[in-house]
DNA sequence: CTCATCCGTTGACCTGAATCAAATGACAAG
DNA sequence: CTTGTCATTTGATTCAGGTCAACGGATGAG
């Protein structure tokens, strides 16, 4: 496996953060980044450090997790190529609250936070892309929590299954998906463990709305049903509800009981 | 009640994330800033609204919380006075994700979304403070959602309360406290019913570790003292563990059972 | 081929905290 | 003082999901 060339600023428009961007910038910004290998278990930083670069990755795949004072971990984030992570870190005053580690094989492009503030300080266009990226990431960071308290971790699963089916979803058939990465791994991005897992993609096996054949996963036209079902239901979600703007509803939103409840725990 | 004078630089410079920049700067943004009362139980903005400004609290108390389709919120943060809130947002492409209410009636300064747009293109100082704050606060999010995931409500609890306490805590006594909101929104914030709070502050209380007076509570200097114990702990961290710099202990974290576990659950 | 791992599966069991239900207390309005 | 509303408490019950333990199948090294 050879590195990319990295004396090249096409490269850096890979990332998103910097995609669009003027090749002078690039050119700027060029010296202050490099690509870096991981092997499989490597960190590419440690809970406590001092953060000191942003990270892209180009192959391989990241976990991002927390560790609590007797070893257990919490996953917040798998980073797959193409995506970043890192980025928030370098603009705080505080250490690491987390640690990043490769979960296989992984190449990555580095920029060093002096470069990025450096750059930013020049370009106000990529000062408002670290801002809006930085901002996302945290909605998003937040939906996700959410997600863990609101929702079962069967319903989650099949969250994941669809997201991960993404634009493949045939809505009229059955939808054949690879999974990207070890169930234990897929488990804890879940925030479930491994047997948890196992036992929801049994019962949704059972249940006729998947097949699952080692790690390949056919999601069953009933299964993407539902889920067009929940897709219409948000879009309606737009016209007033309880915690959206509700002028003067005044709905009570309390002691109701489940109405339309689909036979299975899945929604 | 009166409105505190807006037409006024040094209200701005009460704001942590404007303090100490040039007064040019604040005059700049004066323009864009107003106050904004929201009585109790009124929301200052909706989940899905577009965001249009940024909120510091001078008085009352705002509840930041996400909520679900069948009504369910998820309370993620109380801003009292002094504090801000929904600064990120202003910055991102999503809509709100979240809601903020008044619990209390409150008085709030707002600066709008392009205010701070232009005075960030302005001053390269109030960017990089922008960007600190918010990457500040997403490392705060995600201790705070590790918090949930590795420890027990009762501890969660012991950990608000000595917060809580904060520079007030006699070491060598016992330490009184009143409790700054509503117990219900306490268990909210810490990710737990009502039902629970009371419970664990019973099972505390029942324990000698506290004790309980309407809002005042004591705690006892047996309390503080497993903090301090704790707080010991924390610094030697410093050093190799198993999720920290640990070059080559090699230590599997694993199979491992409670070693010097408290008699009650409270650590 | 054989052993050692690692991953995934399955079963048995346990438990923290939610839910449901009811009673009590606190306070403001009338 | 009376009533209504809301916060808090307490008890009883439930359950999702974690923990522990054992096992089967794949994979890679020697």
């Amino acid at each position: 496996m050879h590195l990319p060339e990295t004396n090249n600023i096409f490269i850096l428009g890979r990332i998103p953060l910097l995609s669009g961007l003027e090749a002078s910038l690039l050119s700027e910004i060029l010296p202050h980044s490099s690509c870096r290998q991981a092997a499989k278990g490597e960190r590419i930083y440690w809970q406590g450090d001092t953060p000191s670069a942003f990270y892209h990755v180009l192959s391989g795949r990241i976990r991002c997790a927390l560790g609590s004072a007797v070893g257990e971990e919490k996953v917040f984030d798998v980073i797959s190529p193409g995506q970043s992570f890192g980025l928030a870190e370098i603009f705080g005053t505080t250490p690491y609250s987390s640690f990043a580690e490769a979960v296989e094989p992984t190449i990555l492009l580095q920029v060093s936070k002096a470069g990025l503030h450096e750059a930013i300080a020049i370009s106000p266009a990529l000062t408002m892309r670290v801002l809006e990226a930085i901002a996302d990431r945290q909605a998003s960071f937040q939906r996700d929590a959410a997600a863990c308290y609101f929702q079962s971790a069967n319903k989650r699963l099949v969250d994941y299954l669809l997201r991960e089916a993404g634009p493949d979803l045939d809505p009229f058939g059955d939808t054949a998906l690879d999974l990207p990465m070890s169930k234990s791994l897929i488990a804890a991005r879940l925030g479930i463990t491994a047997e948890t897992l196992s036992r929801a993609l049994r019962e949704l096996s059972n249940e006729g709305l998947i097949k699952v054949r080692g790690s390949t996963i056919v999601l069953r036209e009933a299964l993407i049903a539902q889920h067009g079902a929940e897709v219409r239901e948000r879009k309606v979600a737009t016209q007033p509800r309880p915690w959206n703007h509700a002028h003067a509803s005044g709905v009570p939103a309390s002691r109701r009981t489940a109405q339309t409840m689909p036979s299975a725990a899945w929604l």
